[in-house]
DNA sequence: CACAAATGCTACCAGAGAGTATAAACATAG
DNA sequence: CTATGTTTATACTCTCTGGTAGCATTTGTG
């Protein structure tokens, strides 16, 4: 299917002159190029639209390409919305664990988490809001593995306010149950949010980071 | 278009004998009762597959009729999902404007709100969920009149919240800023609860209660 | 029972869109 | 310049489904 991915393997096993090597790696630069840029073309409409309701036709034309080009890159629709889901909750999923791995208290680390994580939410917003809309579009082996990396999200979460539970930080009593809140508050962000819309990104946030800390907030704290 | 309202109509200018009248009233409510049946099964299936992937003759064999039977109730497909949209809404506006109405401080009326709202989000839950995904396969004038209910509810949430501001019993720094996260909570209840899953619906509905709680409590106060 | 009205169904159409076979265009190498 | 492989477009097919025209059936009425 891949005939660019399969000639980099070929290259490689027949240890082929540097050249040729150079040559295969900028030629698969390109094809991964191509595949973003459908990917995100793909993504505006089914953002607008919803997936069935996008047309590859149309998916094409804004690219001005044809259709065919788009089967040579990706293999059915499907593909295309599964790369889209995965990329919504796989960017979330890595912004926590980058924001996990800063040092800090429980407190201060939920609150990079929420601030981080609502930015890639916002920036990413198209990606987010087609995985929340259009699971159920995914087939049921795609469907499985995004559930996977946000039941990662979820858990990584939970495990951050159960150390805060345990420091005294935090006034949670079911902290899996209370991640789910959180990360739904976070979700609700992508469905929500509206660029140029009466507030700013920004104040998106920190509203965000104002709710998530009342939500874990002991009863008798100010928050600094 | 609906035949059998316009024989009441009719009925009624005529002074028609009052047996005439009760059997046209009857067959009223039969008609009513079809249209109820229909949504019902089409918000299964647009729930479960989506708008654009559920097909009328799909929704025609569940209730064991055919396709021009529904358009006979229906004058198309899209009226269909505006008024599950619409129920979706309805539904949750009702239940927040009898919740408004009882006599009561504005912590007192909030909780009530929560509570309530939250009742109705689970058990109409096709209809919410269908509502919150399905927007954008509105058409724009059907899209306008949600949003205006959607609006109303979220005005309304932002008035208790700032009688509650006024009263000094919450802590909200821009009451229609935090409506949005409220309802926003109450709505992902839709997308996330499921029936028979880890957390009963009783659970839900006061873990609910409790996050609202500690989104508007004041800095320094413990809840009863 | 006969007639009329209401109700539902059979059978169809037209359009759309996912996916593809095949050929053209282009680049690369010798 | 020719040969070879790669990339993209043209031009389809085939299925599916929203919507409808017209026929059949049931129901109620005198």
């Amino acid at each position: 299917m891949h005939t660019l991915a399969l000639a980099t393997d070929i290259a490689d096993l027949m240890d082929k002159p540097k050249k040729k090597r150079a040559a295969a790696q900028l030629k698969d630069e390109i094809t991964a190029y191509k595949r973003r840029r459908i990917l995100e073309e793909a993504s505006h409409f089914f953002f607008a639209n919803g997936y069935e309701a996008t047309t590859l036709d149309s998916v094409a034309e804004q690219l001005n390409v044809t259709k065919p080009f788009i089967y040579s890159y990706y293999k059915n629709k499907g593909e295309l919305l599964y790369e889209i889901c995965q990329t919504g909750i796989q960017l979330s999923l890595t912004a926590l664990e980058e924001a996990l791995s800063v040092e800090g208290t429980a407190s201060e680390q939920l609150k990079i988490v929420v601030e981080r994580v609502a930015r890639i939410i916002i920036e990413n917003q198209r990606y987010v809001t087609v995985y929340l809309r259009e699971e159920k579009s995914l087939t049921p082996e795609d469907a499985r593995r995004i559930r996977e990396l946000r039941h990662a999200f979820d858990t990584k979460l939970a495990a951050l306010l159960e150390k805060g539970k345990r420091s005294g930080e935090f006034d949670v009593q079911h902290p899996s149950r209370t991640a789910i809140w959180v990360s739904g508050l976070l979700s609700w962000i992508a469905l929500w949010y509206h660029e140029g819309g009466r507030w700013s990104a920004t104040e998106v946030v920190m509203d965000a980071i104002t709710m998530v800390q009342k939500m874990v907030q002991p009863a008798g704290a100010s928050h600094a």
